[in-house]
DNA sequence: CCTCGATTTTGAACGATGTTCATTTTTACG
DNA sequence: CGTAAAAATGAACATCGTTCAAAATCGAGG
């Protein structure tokens, strides 16, 4: 019933999700292969299908422990935060500094695809809603004729537009830019949106 | 000498991008497989890397087609805009309204990763340019202290932050919202931008 | 310690895919 | 028409993700 002690299984889990985010930090999402997974997991090939219906499956349970570390890493600015600048100041360098030094593995977050008509799993989903809720905590006294979803909605809006400078600038699809520029346009637009919150 | 007609191999070459272009807007980025493409250019598989190094090599050039589409729709939207606010304005709408139209051809434009350490073409690069362009033009009387690289860079932080809203959004990561909301959302953010600019 | 059924692990095999290239077909031109 | 260059072809190959029959391991009962 109540069995507190891991299985083998979930000892084989924990090892493929291991394998595969170090070969995601060193190699990034797209040179991932299921062989080189279960080489480095210490297990057969056949293994990784007995714990995940397929590749998909590990890379979701990758992303989430990345999404653990990244709500770990925001709480904390967040809690050293007093005032609405401070509080978006600190957040958008914080989640800066954890795309720079957790760069593959935090571009996997978004580079990931389910298979055509294959929807992202619910439980996963959710996963994401913290970063949503740590700006509208904050944001949600500037807004007091706001709904709670109105609320949210802007919050995401302002999450996305500070994710979409660091993305675009990390994705080097443009002109390159020097970290310290971007950590200076990331202040830039973080003191913009608290400026005009209200 | 100076040939102005067009090859066997350049007519192939334009029926495998329209091929491409058609699958791509059809099924997705992942879903794209070589054979559906010479299948639908009434072509051989081999031809197709007759023409291209390969599969990359033609995504390219799909998502240079579409780049000029959206080229064209955002000059007339600039064009027909005067001061600031209208410009970031109908610039911004035009933008999302590209996106949702073409979904699946703007995604491709984002999602495509060269293989690992392979750079993406200087000449692919360059014709990302104009989206900097559309927005710095406007954008410099309003910071006659900066130079035009920081003009640049400004104008790169203020499309990547409507980009990032909008590709958050389409992406479907977090809990989905109404294209109304996120019209809403988009001016909001383009308003807020155009009257912190100076 | 042995037995044997259940469970777990294994890696060869399969199907799908991108890519190559020897062969065939078409084209260009005297 | 002849023939050499160019283009087109699709079978074959290498590499993936995935499956599954077989082997290895485990565990309870004698």
């Amino acid at each position: 019933m109540g069995d507190k002690r891991p299985t083998k299984k979930e000892e084989l889990k924990v090892r493929l999700i291991a394998a595969g985010t170090e070969l995601i930090r060193e190699q990034g999402l797209k040179g991932l292969r299921a062989r080189d997974i279960a080489e480095r997991a210490g297990a057969a090939l056949g293994g990784l299908y007995t714990v995940f219906d397929d590749l998909d499956g590990l890379i979701l349970h990758v992303n989430s422990g990345t999404l653990k570390r990244l709500e770990t890493a925001l709480n904390a600015a967040s809690s050293s935060s007093a005032g609405l600048e401070d509080t978006f100041l600190n957040l958008s360098l914080s989640y800066l500094h954890f795309a720079l030094a957790e760069r593959n593995l935090w571009s996997a977050l978004f580079e990931h695809r389910m298979p055509e008509g294959v929807p992202v799993p619910d439980w996963h989903l959710a996963e994401h809603a913290f970063l949503i809720g740590l700006i509208a905590a904050p944001l949600a006294p500037h807004l007091p004729a706001a709904s709670a979803e109105d609320v949210a909605i802007r919050a995401r809006t302002f999450f996305s537009a500070v994710h979409g400078v660091i993305s675009v600038s990390l994705e080097g699809r443009f002109v390159g830019i020097t970290p310290e520029l971007l950590e200076r346009e990331v202040k830039v637009l973080a003191l913009l949106l608290a400026h005009n919150a209200s």
